[in-house]
DNA sequence: ACGATGATGAAC
DNA sequence: TTCATCATCGTA
């Protein structure tokens, strides 16, 4: 029996959550059983100070997750096409979350939403047994952690840009 | 290198 | 109400 992490895992800085979150699974319950997948690349952003991060402007309709509770689902469509899933770190006060980029077979965020057929009606839920979506400790240890900038945010300043917020296997 | 495709948020 | 932009991906 797996551990499912639990808010507090989740109510920290997100880099440091990013780090321990390598080589967790990724647990989907549909109607024909349950699938796991191991997390191996994920980025943080990290506040309204980041410039990179959708709570830049303050809290709106879309980024209100990431105002919200740790623990729980951010998702999004972006390029009108492909759903982004996020899990929110920190509290209210610091609105924050993780990009879940690559798990297991599927590389890239767009490919793992369309594969394990995740959309918005995850979008603020809490990550548990019961909303179906969820976190498990894998009891892997993860040594060599990869770093490099985040993908896809030339938008933001040098400064945000350039900061190694991106963690890989 | 580029187009698909639509939600988002800021400006007008 | 309009418009540029976008935490991407498949095709070429």
């Amino acid at each position: 029996m797996q551990k499912i992490l639990s808010q507090n895992f989740f109510d920290r800085d997100p880099v440091t959550v990013c780090q321990e979150l390598l080589g967790k699974f990724l647990v989907i319950k549909k109607k024909w059983g349950i699938y796991r997948y191991m997390i191996t690349d994920i980025e943080a952003y990290n506040g309204q100070e980041d410039e990179a991060c959708h709570a830049r402007h303050g809290k709106t309709e879309r980024n209100a997750p990431m105002f919200g509770l740790p623990g729980h689902w951010y998702v999004y469509m972006i390029y009108g096409m492909y759903y982004m899933l996020n899990i929110v770190t920190w509290p209210w006060t610091h609105p924050s979350a993780i990009l879940i980029r690559w798990v297991s077979e599927y590389p890239g965020p767009g490919k793992v939403t369309k594969n394990l057929w995740i959309d918005k009606k995850f979008n603020g839920k809490i990550a548990n047994e019961k909303t179906g979506l969820r976190i498990e400790d894998s009891g892997h240890k993860i040594s060599n952690i990869k770093t490099s900038p985040r993908i896809g945010i030339d938008y933001a300043s040098d400064e945000r840009k350039h900061k190694h917020w991106r963690f890989f296997i």
